[in-house]
DNA sequence: TCAAATATACGACTTGGTTCGTAACAGCAA
DNA sequence: TTGCTGTTACGAACCAAGTCGTATATTTGA
């Protein structure tokens, strides 16, 4: 059994769309992109980043005087986690519900619809 | 245009589903249905209420000493309100990313399955 | 060389959420 | 009446998150 993972707060997990979307980043690259939709001030990405850094969210190579960051959490297993989470506190447990939520109230592609049909042809021959 | 709806808290969704169940419930019902599962003291869940009152996520009936509460947000607009959220801080705006997700990590019964298949192909044809 | 730019570290402050103790009050039963 | 029970009101304490100012160190380029 591994350690149950930390959960990431609100300001953490725009920091780990970062780090995801570019693998590897300094403060100032976070922090860059951080300052195209919000406005907030370097050290506080920065203290963000340590605090994070702390809590196992991500590493860093400090070999140098600039640090180079990295996330320590998945994409996939913090998904994974919210979503649980959500399913638990918002619809009931189930998750079919969250489904036809997510799916009845925002327009999807007739393509992305023919892909989640196959996921659920898949399914169904199980 | 209505004003954008306040946030619930954590603690404030548990409160809401007790709500959401019930319909119309006194503080003591809420309070022992969410004691069924953590442990928490009654004028906690008290001071909870009150707060919500004064966002206005409840309202209440205090024509009599122990007064009546009833969700003033529905089910359905919170959950798309935090789908949306998680939509767009976990799933790069895709919701279809989160149903992917959302079928694939849990068990789904045939039965739902099917149900699903019946509103995607509503929505093909439209 | 030395000043400017850039980095990290760290502490202080603010705000919001959560928890609970205690007071005040009404109703009821002995 | 008097005291027990159940209720609301309210404030204090605590903690986590977020924000930023300032100190300090390193690098760089004029």
């Amino acid at each position: 059994m591994s350690a149950k993972q930390v959960k990431p707060t609100e300001s953490e997990l725009e920091i780990l769309q970062v780090l995801w979307n570019k693998e590897k980043a300094t403060v100032r690259d976070v922090h860059e992109a951080l300052a195209q939709s919000k406005d907030v001030g370097y050290t506080t990405t920065l203290k963000l980043m340590q605090i994070m850094f702390e809590k196992g969210l991500v590493k860093r190579d400090d070999s140098n005087k600039t640090h180079i960051y990295e996330a320590l959490v998945s994409r996939e297993k913090t998904q994974k986690q919210f979503v649980g989470k959500m399913v638990d506190t918002l619809f009931q447990g189930s998750p079919t519900q969250l489904v036809m939520q997510a799916l009845g109230n925002h327009k999807t592609s007739r393509r992305e619809l023919e892909e989640i049909q196959k996921l659920l042809d898949n399914l169904k021959n199980q």
